[in-house]
DNA sequence: CTTTTTTGACACATCCATGTCCCATTTTGA
DNA sequence: TCAAAATGGGACATGGATGTGTCAAAAAAG
């Protein structure tokens, strides 16, 4: 009688950790272009039998959940890093793109389903007794109180507005319209001055 | 012996046609939420029996298609009104925006999934020897040589933009976070100026 | 009113993704 | 080297969406 699984994975290192984010991230691949991807499709971007997927993941259901708590982990640890509290808003929403851009992958999936988080976040929230913090927000706030952010905006729409812009510059990547360089140009650009030129 | 549909909707007027409109109107409007909705749920919302709507579109690809020929011309239609070859060029594409933010349920359907209008796009390409006018990339590059559009970005990536940000909007009013008078403001607000403030 | 057209509900057969076992083989780690 | 862990492939049952067909009833047209 062999007790399989002792560790499901939520051990970093060793074998069972490291598949883990093998399926994690090829599935955010997969699922960011394809939402009704097979997951025998997932499994084979993964390159692990479908078997080992179920394995990992019973369902399909907890499997997109934990690429979405992944996802987000990822994304936030990103921004983490970039310290939005410190210096000028300005360039603080430069460390913010050049973050999201950092996770190309992760960032279309969440982003190409509204539906997706729309119906993740209320499962959280229930354990989680205050939303997170969104760091986010909190620099558009400050860059709003600073006169350096448009303060006749609603903060929310403006978060919305860099997630689209930057999710427009990931897909443009991915289709090979942008080189990878020029696209952190490009978002901040038009982030910061819309389609008009720079100068006024 | 009776011969069955021998007008198959393409004549507007009469009950076939305005059966025909009814599907399209509610596969955008359902398909652009659930990109996945079953067929059932799609007649549902048109009111019609799934039996009529097989009959209507024997198949699935069939009427996705339908509903992307549909959307496009219904959007065109609009664009065609704004005139955008006439006028200075920012109260154009103030124009286009309206234009497009008409068509909200349309504009979701097909913006909402990116493999879409790439897997269409090639279908009708063969018939058509020249691509279409491209009303809105002609206005971008009237308003660059004029100097009121940034001349330093891509046209084509400007029109992304403008669709990804008016998509917002209209995603932003169908979730109730911001009122249908709104939109049109916030829209251009942002295109035109980015998130800094409108005076420099 | 009569004829023709159109419709909706039901009954099917079918296909495909999914989930569950099982077992031989490989890989890991002591 | 050897035992335990992990894997991959296959077989199988299942459910749900899809496509097809039939038929009586309703709607439209004359």
């Amino acid at each position: 009688m062999p007790i399989h699984f002792s560790d499901m994975g939520t051990n970093d290192s060793g074998v069972r950790g490291r598949t883990r984010r093998a399926i994690l991230a090829a599935a955010a691949s997969v699922l960011a272009r394809d939402r009704s991807a097979t997951l025998a499709q997932i499994a084979d971007a993964a390159g692990v039998g479908r078997s080992t997927l179920h394995r990992y993941f019973p369902d399909r259901d907890e499997l997109v959940a934990a690429v979405i708590e992944d996802s987000l982990a990822a994304i936030e640890r990103s921004v983490q890093d970039a310290a939005l509290d410190q210096g000028p808003p300005r360039e603080a929403m430069r460390r913010l793109v050049a973050a999201m851009l950092e996770n190309g992958d992760r960032l279309m999936f969440l982003w190409g389903d509204p539906n997706l988080l729309a119906a993740y976040e209320p499962a959280v929230s229930d354990d989680c007794p205050e939303p997170p913090p969104q760091a986010g927000l909190e620099l558009i706030r400050r860059g709003q109180a600073e006169g350096v952010f448009d303060p006749g905006l609603d903060p929310e729409w403006i978060q919305q507005i860099v997630w689209a812009v930057v999710y427009t510059g990931v897909e443009q990547v991915d289709r090979g319209l942008i080189s990878r360089h020029g696209v952190y140009a490009a978002v901040v650009r038009t982030l910061e001055n819309g389609i008009r030129p720079p100068g006024s």
